[in-house]
RNA sequence: GGCCCUAUCGUCUAACGGCUAGGACACGAGACUUUCAUUCUCGUAAUCGGGGUUCGAUUCCCCGUGGGGCUACCA
């Protein structure tokens, strides 16, 4: 499988993000397809930083990439931060290369410098939106010889348009919906540069791609009319075409392009894994199934089932609509394998940014028992808070249903009473607490509601919450008969 | 407007051209349980429309329609 023969170069594969805000779901899922592909084919993926718009660059932006990349566990085989023999990774470290090659598109005569004023051509552009037609550069400038067009960049502002022959038919073999056809009319004669060093984005990732040994570009629909342009700039240059993969769309509950947030949630990945804890594998496997199924019935994924699972050829042409009833589904699901003392860990950043001082073996306690009922880490602090904090009672609510307060406060009282003379250490093993207290509700003839939900009621002061036995587990012996207590008080 | 992509339950999706169109989320009902959650059982719910091709179309073709993307001196 290590072939890496002429006739079957070894794939290479490319994330190549934009540092302008937080990366977000769909980053996640373009990275991932990429990384599995590349993992699949013993290929390689190259991380690049497209930092061409010095306008729109963020560096917090630029920090997430890695972050969030490190976060999701998938790792690169080239990037900025740990070289890789086509460095620099960085668009904006690659101006040199661009500049040359725009050079020599220029005397080769397959791009001219166009010195039209923007003003001119906004002008041209609303005319064209007025008349209901497309916006087609005039090519006013492409008649201009190169001695004219040298003379007047010495003291005129310009950008630099790819020539585009007319009339020719551009197609492409794309491995999610196969050929598609564009004429050539279409492309028009794109800017590629501003200036004569200023590349842009449509021409340094040509160049990138194709100076990186790029084999396969797995990215959103989005790009898919720009694949043309792209094409064009590749024949121009003398590169050979990639192979494209173009993804389905993710989109939001109204069928738009993912926007940044979903309702009140803010889906870049920074946000879902700081503010809301969803764990790293909720999120790849949520976006492993968006666009793409396995074919079989398995919906629960790790990494290493996607590794394994994952296959190109079994993406979807469509849109997929993101769901966070299903993400939240899946971020239960993870949570409940993972071992009490993984998700404590994972919790102690909500913990710390509470504010909540803890016992790291009281935390673990509070985990055990409250691991099933949590959706998002960020409710653990909560829940902490919801155990050590005095419960504020409704007396109205201590009574099981159809219960007086009476009888509610006989129940309690023979409770406290029993409770009150089991040994320390029961409360040593959460399930032998358990049985000794099952045994004395049992003993009591009350009925089970009428006896733990009055206990329960008045260990949490929730209507709900974690059993009671679990709840006196959690508190111990003396709080346990303390709270008691003091609902029998406040039952008067 | 032009170009391109696309179409199965509300959502994500399965179904060599051939069973009562399957699964998951969500929703509803029930069971278990002291509450919630978990778990289990059951249920509601879909092939966009019209033409072809075919013995037979969710599947292939065409035309509509819907949805989306692109249409920058952004990436």
């Amino acid at each position: 499988m290590q072939e890496n023969s002429e006739n079957k170069p070894k794939v290479r594969v490319r994330f190549p993000p934009s540092p302008t805000g937080f990366l977000h779901v769909g980053h996640a899922r373009t990275a991932l397809y990429n990384y599995l592909f590349a993992h699949i084919n013993n290929g390689d993926l190259v991380l690049r930083i497209e930092d061409t718009d010095v306008a729109r660059y963020s560096s917090e932006g630029e920090k997430d990439i890695f972050e969030s990349l490190k976060w999701l566990g998938l790792s690169w085989n080239e990037g900025p931060d740990i070289g890789g023999p086509n460095a620099p990774y960085k668009q904006s470290e690659r101006t040199s290369k661009y500049s040359e090659k725009i050079k020599q598109l220029l005397q080769d005569g397959k791009a001219y410098r166009c010195f039209c004023s923007q003003e001119r051509l906004d002008k041209m552009r609303e005319i064209a939106e007025m008349e209901k037609k497309s916006f087609k550069y005039d090519k006013t400038c492409r008649v201009l010889t190169l001695e004219e067009s040298d003379m007047r960049a010495e003291k005129e502002n310009f950008v630099v348009r790819l020539k585009v022959d007319l009339g020719e038919t551009i197609v492409f073999d794309d491995l999610v919906r196969g050929n598609v056809k564009f004429s050539s009319d279409m492309v028009d004669d794109f800017v590629i540069s501003k200036g004569d060093n200023q590349a842009l984005y449509h021409l340094a990732v040509v160049i990138d791609d194709a100076e990186m040994g790029i084999t396969h570009i797995i990215r959103g629909e989005d790009g898919l009319s720009n694949t043309p342009k792209h094409i064009s700039l590749q024949k121009a240059l003398g590169y050979v075409t990639p192979r494209y993969a173009h993804l389905p769309l993710i989109l939001d509950e109204k069928k738009k392009k993912l926007s940044k947030r979903s309702g009140d949630v803010v889906l870049t990945l920074k946000s879902l894994r700081e503010d809301q804890g969803y764990l790293p594998e909720t999120l790849l496997n949520a976006v492993a199934l968006l666009g793409w199924n396995p074919k079989t019935e398995q919906v629960v994924f790790t990494l290493e089932e996607l590794k394994a699972a994952f296959k190109l050829e079994n993406v979807q042409k469509a849109g997929a609509v993101f769901s966070l009833d299903r993400l939240n589904w899946l971020n239960k699901q993870h949570i409940k394998r993972l071992s009490a003392e993984d998700l404590m860990e994972r919790s102690k950043p909500f913990i710390n940014k509470s504010g909540i001082e803890i016992d790291r073996g009281f935390l673990l306690k509070i985990i055990r028992v409250e691991k099933e009922r949590i959706t998002l880490l960020k409710e653990i602090p909560q829940l902490v808070l919801d155990i050590t904090n005095e419960p504020v009672l409704d007396t109205e609510k201590i009574p099981w249903k159809n219960d007086g307060k009476d009888r509610a406060k006989d129940a309690l009282a023979v409770l406290i009473e029993e409770i009150g003379i089991l040994p320390m250490e029961v409360w040593s093993d959460l399930l032998v607490l358990q049985t000794k207290i099952m045994e004395i509700v049992d003993k009591t003839e009350m009925g089970r509601a009428t006896t733990l939900w009055p206990m329960r009621y008045a260990l949490s002061g929730k209507e709900n919450s974690a059993g009671p036995h679990e709840l006196a587990w959690l508190l111990g012996k003396p709080e346990t008969i303390k709270r008691m207590r003091e609902a029998v008080v406040q039952l008067g």
